[in-house]
DNA sequence: GACAATTGTAACTTTGCTGTAACATCGATT
DNA sequence: AATCGATGTTACAGCAAAGTTACAATTGTC
């Protein structure tokens, strides 16, 4: 996840365009939807890491999508920063109670609103803030987003970076093709099956010093295992 | 489940012909209908594993059939995908809202295609993290698919794994090589029956060490049993 | 905008599993 | 012990799964 992904949810072109303004100088990427739908249409289509959620909208509110997100797997892990109009107690209570996690309210500065964001999302992705993962010599930090044998840097593409956190911290199980395509690649990919073969070969090439390919199990009509036995 | 059956539910048929040529090719079981109707009665003369659904059909309405498959127990659980002729903010949101899992736009690519179905199915069918199963010293572990002896890894094929574990999980009672077929195998297989004799050969092979093969007993005129009496 | 890195796919190669037939052995029945 | 059906064993051809390579397309970087 290099840069994170934002979507605006806001009626008012205005408002659209100051946020994107200063999300863009923030270094974010900034999707927008003026109304409910057109915000479901962007969660199927793309990757979304956090929503900025006007409560006012005209037709479905934003009450019911952050409701309706809360139900599905998929969206369910998505921080929601809910923007009001003004300070109306009601609605906030009732906003984190429908799942968001912050709320921000009109007029605001751009300085607070990427303040907030930055704070949401550091809080909200456990994987920046993940401990490093080490078996024996070999050693992946999710932190520095690094690999090292022996203290030696291994280099990686960012697939196998994500292939080999996911194997490192479920070791020991064997994942089809499938589910490792679901879980490394995300729920909505339309990948061949046997691209993740040519990934774990990339992943073995790398790990290759001293051995450590020998981690990487294929078991034949299964899929493949991290496992330090055998 | 062996192989999955796809109801494919659309008026044209030139759509209906590319969809099964994509799915014939991917390995699944095509049932088709032109509308409704048809789609009803294939529901109630066969089972469906998966509904890829025209939104646009003459008479009643592809969201109505979903709405009413909803309504029903039996049917309730079954993955939709539905079919957009073009971009139609409205009836993406409909159709998701009624139940469909999924959307594709057309055209598509026969790729795509294949590719969401297989990643719904792998997602409605979530399977149950199964008990390892362990008698004296041997031990089966379906999770890291791993079998062993005095935690001594014993190795074997495919074949040989499912067979062990089916044993196993159904000790102490006789299968006929018929039985063992359409347990081990899947139900249509089209294999003789002595070949089950050859991998039961193959996985007393396996289990030799410390003579744990004595457990998968040769009932006479009846089949095999895995017992650790007698 | 040129260059490098990464990604996904297809094609080809290699590996080893699978199913079958043929032959050997065993056990029961006569 | 002779016979016959059932089971054990072996060998092998075909095939499916996994490994590998090359490449085109995309993406990121300077």
């Amino acid at each position: 996840m290099s840069v994170a992904k934002i979507l605006v949810v806001e009626d008012e072109a205005a408002i659209r365009d100051m946020v994107r303004l200063a999300l863009d100088k923030a270094g974010f990427e900034t999707l927008e939807a003026e109304d409910t739908h057109q915000a479901l249409q962007v969660f199927h289509d793309s990757r979304v890491d956090l929503l900025l959620l006007d409560w006012m909208l005209p037709g479905q509110s934003g009450l019911e999508l952050a409701r309706r997100l809360q139900r599905e797997d998929r969206t369910r892990e998505i921080p929601i920063i809910m923007l009001t109009a003004r300070v109306e107690e009601n609605d906030k209570v009732l906003g984190l109670e429908a799942g968001a996690d912050d709320y921000i309210t009109k007029p605001f500065s751009p300085r607070e609103l990427v303040a907030r964001i930055k704070a949401l999302l550091r809080r909200s992705r456990p994987q920046a803030a993940e401990s490093p993962v080490q078996v024996e010599n070999l050693m992946l930090d999710p932190g520095s987003h690094r690999v090292s044998i022996n203290d030696h840097a291994v280099t990686m593409g960012p697939t196998e970076f994500r292939l080999l956190h996911f194997l490192m911290t479920h070791q020991n199980r064997v994942y089809s093709r499938g589910q490792l395509l679901d879980q490394v690649w995300g729920h909505n990919s339309f990948v061949e099956e046997r691209t993740v073969d040519v990934h774990v070969l990339r992943l073995r090439k790398a790990l290759s010093k001293d051995g450590y390919d020998r981690y990487i199990q294929t078991v034949r009509g299964a899929g493949y295992r991290f496992s330090v036995q055998e």
